[in-house]
Formats: C-alpha cells, sequence, structure tokens
DNA sequence: AATAATAGCTGATCTAAGTCAGGTATCTGC
DNA sequence: GCAGATACCTGACTTAGATCAGCTATTATT
C-alpha cells in the first residue's frame, strides 16, 4: 500500500478542486457563496433566522446583511415572529422558489455529471462517496422521530427489506410491501418511528409499536452498510427503549432471524433475553426486556 | 437505494466541512491561505514562479505580492533565472524548510486523525478516497520517465509485487525482492520506466529492459485497483512501445500468468501474438511484437 | 537597430467575508 | 415593575483575494 497519508491528501486535492468549481460563485447564479448558502436554508414556509445563523455559525450583523441584499433581490420576505416579537422569521417568495429550483436544476446536472464519469463504477463511486461522508459526518448523527408515511421513513423501510431478502433464505421481495398497513400504531401515543439520519439522509431506522396493553414491539431495525461500525444500532435501539418507556409501556418484546447475528449479538449484550416463540417465519428468536 | 444526487450532496457537504477545517489549519499557522499554497509548490531547489502562477491560476500581480510577503518572513528567496534574466526563481529557505515541515506535521496529524475515525474500517477509507480521486482526476492523469531506484518507482514495484503475490499460486512476498538487480537496464539508452501518476501518487507503471541486440522484453506492468476501467494499461503499453522504439528495438516480447486474464485479454488486442516461452515460472502465457 | 512580445512588478480599486462595539425592542424572572 | 437577558440591527473597521492599467527590464523577431 502506497503512503496513507499521501491518498487523503489527494483525495483532498480531488475534492477541493471539485466541490470549489462548485463554490465560487455559487453555481455561478452570480450571487455570492455567503447569500447562496443563506438563500438554501430558507423554506416557503418560513425559517427563523436563529437557526440559520446557527447552521451556518454566522455573526448576526453579517446574517442581517445577507437577508437584506436577498430582500432587496424579492427572494425573500421577513416577518416577525408573532410569538416573540424579538425574532424574526424568512420566506422564500415565488420568485425565490424558483431562483432555487434553478440551483437544483444545476445541482442536479453537476452531480449526474460527476456520475458519470464513473462510467460503469458509478455504484462503487456511490458507495465510496457513501462511507466517506458517514465516517466524517459520524459525530453529526441525529435521531428525530418521523412518520412512517414521509418519503425518509419508507426509503429506511425498503432498504430494511431489502437486506432482508438478500441475507434470509426463503424470502423474496413481494412478502414486503409498502407502506406499512398500520401507520396509526407508529405514532404517538401508540408507537414510534425513529430515523437516524447523518445530515439529512436517512442511515438507519428503528420503530415500536404495541402488542398488549403494557407490552410494545419493537420492529424493524435498520442500519445503512455506510453507517456500520460506530455504535449506530446500539443508539437506535437505546432511543426506542426510552422513548417505549415514556410511552407507557413496561415490557418490549421482538424477534428477529439467525440470519443477523451482529443483531442477535446486540440484544444478548443489552439486557435482552430470550423469550418464548411468538411470531413464525421468518422469526428464528424471540427475545423480551423489562423497562 | 436512496437518491444518488441527495448521496453526491451529502458526500460535497461532509468533504466541504472537511477540508474547511483543513484550511483553517493553514490559516492556524498565522499565514493567509493564499501565501500558504504559494509556499507549498517552492522547493530549496527553486521553482520558478511562472510555474506557481500557472498551477494556482493566479493573477501575476497577486503571486508577486504574496512572495514579498513571504520573502519578508525569510521563509524563501527570490533569484532571477539567468538563462532568461526576466524570470524568477524562488527557493526555500531553511526557515522555509523548517516551517514546511511544521505545516507537514499538521496536516499528518489531521489525516491520521481523519483515518482514525474510521476505526477499523481504515483500509475501506483509504480504498473509498482513492476510487473518488482517481475518477475525479482521470482527465489529469500524467505518465512521466523515472529512475527505478526513486522511491515512487519502488513503490508501484512493491504494488505489482503485492498482486502477484496474492494472485499467483506458489510465489511467495520473499521470491520478489526489492530494489531491482539491473537497474541501470531500466534507463536510456538501454531500457525504459515509466511510472502514472494521478496527481503526484503513482498509481500504475512499465518499463522496458533489453532482451537481444534489436529486442526488448516488456516487464511489471501494473495497474492500482482504483485507477482500473479508465484504460490505463492501454495508455501505459503504448507508451512503452514507442519509448522502446524510440531507443532503437525493432521487436518486443514479455510474458505473464494465466492468473491476469486481463493483462492477456489486453494484449491479444493490442497486436502481440503468442510466441515461445522464453522463461520459467510464474510465467504461463508468452507474447511478441514487432516495432 | 527598431519593434514587438514576454515576465514580472506597482498602485489603485473592488468585493466578499468577517469582527466588534454599541443600540433598540422585546421578553423573562424575581 | 424593573433588572437583566435575548434577538436582532447598525455602523465602522479589517483582511483576503482578485482585477486591471500601466510600468520596467529583458528577450525575440525582423
Amino acid at each position: 500500500m502506497l503512503d496513507a497519508i499521501a491518498r487523503l491528501r489527494r483525495f483532498n486535492r480531488a475534492v477541493t478542486r471539485e466541490t470549489g468549481a462548485l463554490d465560487h460563485s455559487y453555481l455561478g447564479r452570480g450571487r455570492p457563496l455567503g447569500a447562496a448558502r443563506v438563500l438554501q436554508l430558507v423554506t416557503p414556509q418560513g425559517t427563523d433566522i436563529a437557526e440559520i445563523r446557527v447552521k451556518l455559525a454566522l455573526d448576526s450583523g453579517l446574517l442581517s446583511r445577507l437577508l437584506r441584499s436577498l430582500q432587496a433581490e424579492h427572494l425573500i420576505s421577513l416577518a416577525t415572529d408573532p410569538t416573540d416579537r424579538r425574532r424574526r422569521t424568512a420566506h422564500l417568495t415565488p420568485q425565490g422558489q424558483t431562483e432555487m429550483a434553478a440551483y437544483d436544476t444545476i445541482g442536479h446536472a453537476r452531480a449526474a455529471d460527476t456520475l458519470a464519469r464513473a462510467g460503469k463504477n458509478q455504484q462503487a463511486l456511490i458507495d465510496a462517496m457513501d462511507l466517506i461522508a458517514t465516517t466524517l459526518l459520524q459525530d453529526q448523527l441525529s435521531l428525530r422521530d418521523a412518520d412512517p408515511n414521509a418519503p425518509e421513513a419508507l426509503a429506511c423501510l425498503q432498504s430494511y427489506y431489502d437486506v432482508l431478502a438478500q441475507k434470509i433464505d426463503g424470502i423474496t421481495p413481494d412478502m414486503l410491501t409498502l407502506p406499512l398497513s398500520d401507520p396509526q400504531n407508529y405514532v404517538a401515543p401508540r408507537g414510534a418511528f425513529v430515523i437516524a439520519y447523518s445530515d439529512d439522509l436517512p442511515v438507519g431506522c428503528v420503530s415500536v409499536r404495541p402488542h398488549a396493553p403494557t407490552t410494545a414491539e419493537v420492529k424493524r431495525l435498520w442500519v445503512d452498510s455506510s453507517a456500520r461500525g460506530h455504535g449506530l444500532a446500539r443508539r437506535l435501539m437505546h432511543t426506542i427503549e426510552t422513548r417505549a418507556k415514556a410511552l407507557g409501556y413496561t415490557s418490549l418484546i421482538l424477534d428477529t432471524n439467525q440470519a443477523l447475528p451482529e443483531a442477535i449479538a446486540l440484544y444478548h449484550t443489552t439486557g435482552w433475553t430470550p423469550i418464548p416463540p411468538y411470531t413464525d417465519f421468518p422469526a428464528t428468536h424471540w427475545f423480551g426486556k423489562a423497562l
């Protein structure tokens, strides 16, 4: 192997060139990068400007000026928050939405262009980018509740089903259908659906639904391959257990399959104990835990 | 699979943050990024400032000022090129070398830190970075002659040997030793050693050495796994054949092993024809080509 | 030898970005 | 009800980076 440091530096130069071309006068729409970055965070529904300031780590004076310049372009409108009149909210105007769509088109085209350069290695390139992004962003994983019918949730479930279909003999894709048949079981006060995001890309999920008056069942623990090895599954399980307790459940159960040894090992080391079977195929192992 | 474009954007944000932090470490030594980038290109042996200007795409006025500020810090010295007294050359002073060593330490530490974050996936992270860097830089591959005893050449040979030891049954690492026993056979006027660089990182090599008065032997064709699929082997072979012809040879021979089917396929499609065996194990196939 | 081209420098000017010390309006806790 | 905290704004200032016109010295062309 050639020097790892030299490789990392070459990587840095390569992506600096790639994203640098992207940076300067952001995507060539005649707007400084700072203003463009702010614009990206403003939604038609309105974004609290304090949120923008925190996310971009901007000085309040600087942000104030950037917002004013965007307002002068009629891309955003500013309003006072009625609940706290010190705060202000930025809204994307119809003109602003048009402008954002233009950014989107360009960004899309650039991304497609980059992927095209990989030729037949496209999937390998995406996998490589995933691994790097997840590694670099591992300190920024955020776990948030989601609507089980939201597109991100369905994407997670689809990925989860793909894993099952690939790993467990006898499972075919048509045995697993979307969306869930009982979504209301996965929202408070009956249950929960938690997604782990790495910079807004879902990389893991877990859910809990009612099983008996004081017992809930944990379902659909999934961690994307690019995000493994950082204890995310453990974190997801800990979160869902806490959530179930808060919902008033006093015990949890779950089933799993022998083809998922990492999951089984995790349950064994986190206080779960084997219980009698309560489901059929594809389950081969059953666990319970008192909260 | 989740949306490829979203993944690519997440990747962009992740590495932007990462290389941004790297930029700040340059700033961390009390010098603006521009000056630091210039300093990186100045060698103790002297660098033509026109070369710096082209590489960094700097305005001559701006570069002039940056050089002056580095000179004021006693990190570089400027001299007039004796062969063309309009040109100037920048040399790294001993103080400058000390400063560069400091940058090197920082870069090394940061790189080690990034790699450490990958935990046990370190090798996977490096492979992923290689694939991305090579894909993004594929239009920037440069083929240059090298001294067969130079560190880059030895690194190539080591990688080549690793491939052989891994793919061919019966080869053990101790059968292949560095450096070459006959380096003088690989430099003009007897032979050549060509390395393919992707932004200064060797990703492939090939060589030719004398076999008979008008016949030379092609040896050690290697392409790094991250650089495959872009026709680099073909380009290396074309280059080495042209080089052999320029050295006065009228025919070429080579041997290879059945465990390297891509190489054999390449020879078949580029005018090489099977010839009688002229070597023993590990060779299993022999080819010749008239120039 | 006259002219044009080239390499580099200087001074003037501009923009983006960031920093900081106030200032105003509003809210919160006691 | 009031002190202090909070959210945001304003104006003044700084730095990095870039651009451009014009300058000198040198080399190449004819």
